[in-house]
DNA sequence: ACGTGATTTATGGCG
DNA sequence: GACGCCATAAATCAC
């Protein structure tokens, strides 16, 4: 936690590394198993952020980049859904 | 012994629908469903000049916000997410 | 160049 | 009801 603290303010930059083959098998062993709800509460993030040797923040992200993965990959070849989209909700523009 | 597809960990659960593939989408005032604004990446300019904002005032009166958004060309609901986020991300970083 | 972990915009819910 | 915070989606960044 010290390491984490002083490598921010001294800005530590590292290469980002992947995690471990266990830590991943473990995630990906709740995802899997839990594919109906694949949202782990609080209490089972730090369960398993302490199997995986990973910070919470890491395992919130690790989900996070699962989900949406997953469902790409899941619905890519998939039939589209016909979704109705509609013109009337329009937004203010900015310059990017 | 190689790895094993993660698909075929799936439980058996074929007949139901699993997770969001049933999405509760949000609707708007027509019944009809509401797309989501694409995110937009904000200018250099447009970050620095929020981010020298916040370290004056964290929370900004809502006149503050009308100006900020006007002079940086934004929605005031962009204004207002972005100081949003950025007080968590203070809070996560703990700074 | 890609994959993957991290960060940045944007949303909905709740207090 | 406007506003802040939270968890999250989704796009984007960057090693």
């Amino acid at each position: 936690a010290i390491v984490i603290l002083r490598n921010r303010i001294f800005d530590v930059r590292r290469k980002r590394q992947n995690f471990t083959k266990a830590a991943t098998v473990i995630l990906n062993e709740y995802f899997y198993n839990n594919l109906a709800n694949p949202y782990p509460t609080e209490q089972v993030k730090e369960e398993l952020a302490a199997k995986c040797n990973l910070t919470v923040a890491q395992v919130t992200n690790w989900f996070g980049n699962k989900r949406i993965r997953f469902k790409k990959s899941y619905s890519k070849g998939e039939e589209e859904l016909n979704v109705e989209e509609s013109n009337d909700t329009q937004f203010p523009e900015s310059n990017s | 012994g190689g790895l094993v597809d993660p698909v075929s960990l799936i439980p058996d659960q074929s007949n139901s629908v699993p997770w969001p593939f049933l999405i509760a989408s949000s609707l708007n005032k027509h019944g009809m469903i509401k797309t989501r604004k694409r995110r937009t990446t904000f200018s250099r300019e447009q970050l620095i000049q929020m981010e020298k904002t916040f370290q004056k005032h964290p929370y900004l009166t809502p006149a503050q916000r009308a100006d900020l958004a006007k002079s940086l060309n934004l929605a005031q609901i962009q204004v207002q997410v972005w100081f949003q986020n950025r007080r968590a991300k203070c809070k996560k970083t703990g700074i």
